[in-house]
RNA sequence: GGUGGGGUUCCCGAGUGGCUAAAGGGAACAGACUGUAAAUCUGUCGGCGAAUGCCUACGGAGGUUCGAAUCCUCCCCCCACCA
């Protein structure tokens, strides 16, 4: 990359979103110039995998090492042992070593997708390297005394919860000086001077860069993201069924996909700047879509999306499988053309729709309707798959059931032994018989 | 440790002996309308192979009663003030 690329980073995340706040706007933007520059982002190893919440970081991250900087994600071994009260309005459960240590593990897994780790051009640390063996009473000395009480418990990260109820805990209360530790820690080992988080991480943030300046009289900066949300006022990233993993295990490419099909009309524009690498200039061209272009900008988000986190060939057979239940659209060869996405349909693909194995015995008997809707995972029980049936939202091979307790045999099989199911307008599951051994 | 307030179904929150699977709101789900969008309207919303049926449920364990989320006893947890 070139030292264009490079002083051009903050300019790049300011138009594409990423940027809430900054400290030291023009100190900041020589900084990248004159780079190449080291920042980092930290992630909680609250669970095993990332979810669509994280994906902004990630993706300002990739973008850094795009633009030939070098980026560190650092799992926060140790301070997930603290819990970070930053915008919570409860103490959250205190996780133990052994979590910590399993979610590190999956969040580094996921992580490589998005950046190369190859030859130190990114960096994956754990702050657990550094903070569990910290000593008490060197550490108030040396890093303590740097910090002000009365400044303290007016940030806001505490304010809301010293303002609650609930109150705040000691450990907690000690988080924000870990992570301007941690920010210490990186500036002295790796030279890393900036560090970039969620609006909530504001002042754990600025802390961090006022340590580093008066114990290193180094300048550091920093970056927070906005909070994305959805236009009708959600936070982004949330479903029915709770987060949008990143882990396949979790969320299948096919309804990570799904998730992005079924982005908001308003957000399609904003959404292909923040979570793809299509140029802006062709983002642009999206804004003035409706109705059918803007559904082909949505498909080409969603591709974009799970290429990224799953990988291109997993898109594609999402986006084949999206293609055969909903209908086949071509998509416009001038619309986003940077994308790789299959603009055609192309002969099979690997199937991507949910499958569901049942002994093929079973279906010599027959199965309830409502049972087997149940058992396909499209409703939570069997009261609730036969509530299904009776509003008409259940579907067998295309065809509304009409009594929730009909047989399904043999005869609703297909030439492969299989039969479609459909809750709702958006929810399939292919039923497979499975031949007996 | 003391005093007072509180713990209700996914969430918020009513309910203080039967009419309560438990008001109302939110979320969610389905149908209509559509563009796999939003908004709107209608319906559903503990479980059980049908039920005016059975089981489970109002922090936990016992008890009173024909009958308890509602009354009593003990215990656990949360909050506030005091120490």
């Amino acid at each position: 990359m070139t030292t264009m690329a490079k002083a051009d980073l903050l300019e790049t995340l300011r138009k594409r979103g990423f940027i809430e706040q900054t400290t030291h706007e023009e100190e900041l933007a020589r900084f990248f110039a004159e780079g190449p520059a080291t920042g980092y982002i930290g992630f909680d190893p609250t669970a095993d995998s990332l979810h669509v919440g994280h994906l902004v970081p990630i993706l300002a991250l990739a973008h850094m090492q795009r633009a030939g900087h070098r980026p560190i994600a650092l799992v926060g071994g140790g301070t997930g042992l603290v819990g970070d009260p930053s915008g919570k309005t409860e103490m959250r459960k205190l996780l133990t070593l052994e979590d910590v240590e399993r979610n590190a593990a999956g969040i580094r897994r996921q992580l490589s997708r998005f950046l190369d780790f190859e030859e130190d051009r990114a960096l994956l640390l754990n702050n657990a390297a550094w903070l569990l063996d910290l000593r008490v009473i060197p550490f108030l000395r040396d890093i303590g005394r740097h910090f002000s009480v009365n400044r303290m418990i007016k940030a806001e990260g505490y304010r809301l919860r010293l303002e609650t109820e609930e109150g705040l805990s000691f450990i907690e209360f000690n988080y924000m000086v870990l992570q301007a530790f941690d920010f210490l820690e990186l500036c002295r080992r790796h030279d890393c001077r900036l560090q970039m988080g969620g609006r909530d991480q504001w002042g754990n943030i600025v802390a961090g860069v006022e340590l580093i300046r008066r114990v290193e009289q180094k300048a550091a900066f920093g970056i927070t993201f906005p909070l994305i949300t959805t236009s009708s006022g959600e936070k982004m990233g949330k479903t029915a069924r709770g987060a949008v993993w990143l882990d396949p295990a979790r969320t299948s490419p096919y309804e990570y996909f799904q998730f992005w099909v079924n982005t908001d009309d308003r957000d399609v524009g904003r959404f292909l700047a923040l979570f793809t690498f299509l140029p802006l200039e062709e983002i642009r061209a999206v804004e003035t879509l409706e109705a059918d272009g803007l559904n082909a900008a949505k498909t080409i988000l969603a591709f974009e999306a799970t290429a990224l986190a799953h990988g291109r060939e997993e898109a594609a057979a999402a986006l084949s499988a999206a293609r055969r239940l909903f209908g086949a659209r071509d998509l416009p060869a001038d619309l986003l053309p940077s994308s790789r996405v299959p603009r055609q349909e192309e002969a099979a693909q690997a199937e991507a729709t949910p499958t569901r194995a049942i002994p093929r015995a079973r279906f010599q008997s027959g199965i309830p309707a409502f049972r087997l809707i149940h058992e396909a995972g499209l409703a939570a029980s069997g009261a609730a798959a036969r509530r299904l049936i009776e509003q008409g939202g259940a579907y067998l091979n295309g065809r509304r059931i009409e009594a929730h307790d009909r047989l399904v045999t043999e005869a609703d099989l297909d030439a492969d032994g299989g039969l479609m199911l459909r809750g709702g307008k958006k929810r399939f599951c292919r039923v497979q018989a499975e031949p007996e051994r």
